[in-house]
RNA sequence: GGGCGCUUAGCUCAGUUGGUAGAGCGUCAGCCUUACAAGCUGAAUGUCGCAAGUUCGAUCCUUGCAGCGCCCACCA
């Protein structure tokens, strides 16, 4: 048995530890073993491209805290990694990183290579799908290498042969599957129809990445004449550069003012266009003058109006936010003036919905310019307003309304059923569960799971071109399940050639790729293999457990949930667990963007890996934290006290020449030591009951205390009989209870401390090379039956003297070891039994004689202790 | 506007199935004590956000209010 050294040097104990973690496989997986053995964590895969920092430890360490317990109780771990390389962040990151562009239609080259331009001068190069996807491939392993090393350094015990990476052929082939299946099952739905559209990255975006920042806006109040006659009304719009795509005037249905209008037509100013005015709902009376224009498209009401209208579509706004050509006078471009509105919109043209909203307020604003040539169209000066709009959260300018065709999964009508799989799931804490339901009850949208993007999963669909070059969106062709996976733009489907790629009668690719979300939201059955190994699927899903953060429940966890129940009818875990963020000091979110991230790195080197975990682990669940470094300095002071204190309790058994393995069983007969065991007995139970309802936070918290008390007040009270000559029922007592209260303290502490429990294990319990993570968790009867008699109070009041000594001694500013000449206890009859069955251990650990003790008998039920110190110290 | 959470010592946070309020940090004063000076001992510190109700008794339960944070919705 090695013997520990004098001083705790964190560094050497974690390389040490994480080397002889993985030579024995401590942290593997055996797939031999049943389902009601397993606990299996659906690991969230970090966005690689992101920046590393202190919340990435915060939670995965709530996450590893949990597994640790679950593997000391037995369980056979099922711990994965995954790595979210797919999607936006890492092609930004590559495009900046290359210097590089994807263009479709560019042709593969298969000797290109990326080529990391540190001055990032060179010229922007357009390089194919295939070669962006290599270029991301690079690119994302080096950043999965800083996440594997920091995870490791941290100590998540999780199985390093069980990694993914959602952009593999595997994750590739898993969300294609479960693609073909959803249109199987008729859940998906391909639509050309008015989208969310980010103009910068050119793609849908679905309602989950939805945000609303404020916005600067100006109302413009514009005159509308009404058609074959001279009356006017005013509308009041933020978005006059819309007017060209007016299709109509609305008012609500009782506004009294407007009734009479209903069913003419107004004239628009400038583009002279005839547009109905109706009625419809949404118009609120009460704001601006009442009535509104309606634009294909202004926001969300207008789209929703313009469905049911069946009034033509006037398309003004192109995918690059830029206006695009229209000519007047022809199909749903009609004018009064076509000439006019032509040569108005010809200041517009072209440019982006931002600049034409200053040129289109110049042009109203400019006499003449109403429809009768009566003065300005434009009423007054625009008056600045700020109102929420809606961005791509991770977008730069505003959405707008384009219509594409997208691939939609139905949810809308399933909401209830959505409603009833997330209750069937255990939420942690509970009160996340709100969160779930609230965001299903306000789906106002199916999920677009298309976008307009190249480094993602292919929409796994070809479509055949009509003999006059269109494509029948009707009939995709599909690919069979075991090509997969499939990139419809540079596979062929089976029957055809590739000569006949985007030919009349020939196949045309979808060249789409898929959300991150829509793979993402498929985590466990990428790790359980759902069908291609169903033995494998069965042991693992639904998972035990998933954690991740709370800003992601409508996207990560909704999707989740949806797919799992439109699959196979199942929930996708049983357990999820929600983390807190990470504050920083003023109580802001750290992030990226607001440059206020801690990087991890330092801190696991100043505080050691026990002392980061320890932070992280005294946040409950759900909690946000804010980020202090003076609670990894209570971690680290922890860590050394574990490690002195056992030190001292190892130290005497090693007087002995005996092992505390020898002590762990036996009578102990003295009153203190049942009172200890008995209190350890009870933190045992508690910190269980907390840990199997993921409460690691608590689990901690009553451990670390009666780990102080231990520390503090069992070990000076106790040291008399422990390091007695001579063997003796009392010597025993000590040291049998000093060997079940470290082993019980080391295990309990295991999970959140995985590396200064393992070194002191290895020179006590641990026999050969087993871990202390593989030893079985401690069973608080097995604690009991030693201390049958136990009785905490005991204990409570030995404190208690014990503290009334050192108080005397304290304020008579002299040193612990002082002699007690007296020492007066007053109390009731049963209060003093207790103390005189501890009157030798209290004796010596205050330094006074048995002779120093005086009893006094009192009715009133509390204890007073006053100590009389000697007036000088012989020693 | 709707919802969720929070509000306890200077700071960070526990806690109470309703019975005189806890820890750590920080502050102050001390101490070499057969594990630990990267240590130890002790001291001071609170209208438990505000108001009302229920109760013998409320920091805890109920209602209302306020502040903070978050989620969602709306806003021509």
């Amino acid at each position: 048995m090695a013997t520990l050294p004098k001083k705790y040097n964190h560094q050497e104990v974690e390389e040490k530890c994480l080397k002889s973690w993985k030579e024995q496989g401590v942290y593997s997986w055996d797939s031999t073993r049943p389902r009601e053995e397993t606990f299996s964590v659906d690991t969230p895969p970090p966005t690689v491209s992101g920046s590393l920092h202190v919340g990435h430890v915060f939670s995965y360490t709530h996450t590893d805290v949990v597994v640790r317990y679950q593997r000391m109780t037995g369980k056979n771990i099922f711990y994965p990694m995954g790595w979210d390389d797919n999607g936006l962040p890492t092609e930004r990151r590559v495009q900046n990183y290359y210097g590089i562009k994807c263009n479709p239609k560019v042709p593969y080259n298969p000797n290109w290579k990326p080529v990391h331009d540190p001055k990032g001068k060179k010229e922007v190069e357009e390089v194919s799908r295939k070669n962006f996807i290599e270029a991301c491939n690079v690119l994302t392993k080096e950043d999965e290498e800083a996440f594997r090393d920091l995870w490791s350094r941290l100590g998540l015990s999780v199985d390093w042969n069980l990694e993914y990476a959602t952009i593999d052929d595997h994750c590739r082939k898993i969300s294609q599957l479960s693609f073909l299946d959803l249109f199987d099952k008729g859940e998906l739905i391909s639509t050309e129809s008015p989208t969310m559209w980010d103009i910068d990255f050119q793609s849908a975006i679905a309602q989950a990445e939805l945000e609303d920042r404020e916005q600067d806006g100006l109302y413009h109040d514009i005159r509308f004449q009404v058609a074959d006659s001279d009356q006017e009304f005013q509308i009041s719009t933020t978005r006059p550069e819309l007017l060209a795509a007016c299709i109509a005037v609305v008012a609500h249905p009782d506004d009294e003012r407007y009734k009479p209008l209903f069913g003419k037509e107004a004239i628009t100013p400038l583009f002279h266009a005839r547009v109905p005015i109706r009625a419809a709902e949404h118009a609120d009376p009460e704001k601006g003058t009442g009535i509104l224009m309606v634009c294909t498209f202004g926001d969300i009401h207008d789209v929703e109006w313009w469905k049911q209208s069946k009034l033509p579509l006037k398309q003004i706004l192109g995918r690059d936010g830029k206006l695009l050509p229209v000519t007047f006078g022809e199909g749903a471009f009609q004018s009064d003036s076509a000439e006019k509105a032509t040569e108005h919109y010809s200041h517009i043209a072209g440019l982006f919905g931002k600049q034409a909203r200053k040129k289109i307020a110049e042009l109203l604003a400019e006499p003449g310019s109403t429809v009768s040539g009566d003065g300005s169209a434009l009423v007054g000066e625009p008056r600045p307003t700020r109102a929420p709009v809606k961005f791509y959260e991770k977008g730069d300018r505003p959405l707008e309304f384009v219509p594409t065709r997208q691939w939609y999964v139905k949810v809308l009508d399933q909401k209830e059923q959505l409603l009833h799989f997330g209750s069937q799931v255990k939420w942690h804490p509970e009160y996340m569960y709100t969160r779930y339901q609230h965001w299903v009850e306000g789906l106002n949208q199916e999920w677009c799971i298309s976008r307009q993007r190249y480094f993602g999963v292919p929409i796994p669909v070809w479509y055949p071109v009509r003999t006059d070059g269109t494509l029948d969106y009707d009939s995709p062709i599909l690919p069979k399940e075991d090509q997969l996976p499939i990139d419809p733009t540079s596979d062929t489907p089976q029957g055809f050639k590739e000569e006949q790629r985007d030919q009349p009668g020939g196949f045309s690719g979808d060249p789409d790729v898929m959300d991150t979300w829509a793979t993402s939201a498929l985590t466990p059955q990428i790790m359980s293999y759902w069908r291609i190994d169903d033995a494998r699927h069965k042991l693992l899903f639904p998972m035990d457990l998933r954690p991740q953060g709370h800003d992601i429940i409508r996207t990560w966890a909704f999707t989740t949930i949806a797919k799992a129940m439109l699959h196979e009818g199942s929930i996708p875990w049983k357990h999820i667990c929600l983390s807190g963020w990470i504050l920083d000091p003023d109580r802001k979110k750290m992030s990226k963007s607001k440059g206020n991230v801690v990087t991890p790195g330092h801190l696991l080197d100043e505080y050691s890996s026990d002392g980061v975990r320890y932070w992280a682990a005294r946040a409950r669940l759900g909690t946000d934290t804010a980020f202090d470094d003076k609670v990894f300095g209570i971690g680290r002071k922890l860590v050394t006290k574990i490690f002195n204190a056992s030190k001292f309790v190892l130290s005497q058994f090693e007087r002995l020449e005996a092992s505390p393995t020898d002590y762990l069983e036996g009578e102990v007969s003295e009153a203190l030591d049942q009172a200890f065991l008995a209190r350890l007995s009870a933190v045992v139970e508690a910190s269980t009951t907390s840990y199997s309802r993921f409460d690691y936070a608590h689990a901690l918290q009553v451990t670390e205390e009666l780990f102080w008390d231990f520390c503090d007040h069992y070990l000076e009270l106790v040291k008399s009989r422990s390091y007695a000559e001579e063997d003796s029922a009392e010597r025993r007592s000590a040291l049998i209870t000093l060997s079940v209260s470290l082993k019980t303290f080391l295990q309990l502490f295991a999970p959140v401390l995985p590396f200064v429990t393992e070194e002191v294990w290895g020179a006590s319990y641990g026999r050969g090379d087993d871990s202390i993570h593989k030893s079985r968790w401690p069973e608080s009867t097995t604690v009991a039956k030693l201390a049958p008699k136990g009785d905490p109070k005991l204990f409570e009041l030995g404190k208690l003297v014990i503290g009334e000594v050192r108080a005397v001694k304290t304020a008579a500013q002299k040193s612990l070891k002082w002699p007690v000449s007296e020492l007066q206890i007053t109390g009731t009859e049963e209060t003093l039994l207790r103390v005189r069955a501890i009157e030798g251990d209290l004796a010596r650990a205050s330094n006074a004689s048995s002779s120093a003790f005086r009893y006094t008998d009192s009715p009133i039920d509390s204890v007073a202790v006053v100590a009389t110190l000697a007036d000088s110290n012989p020693g």
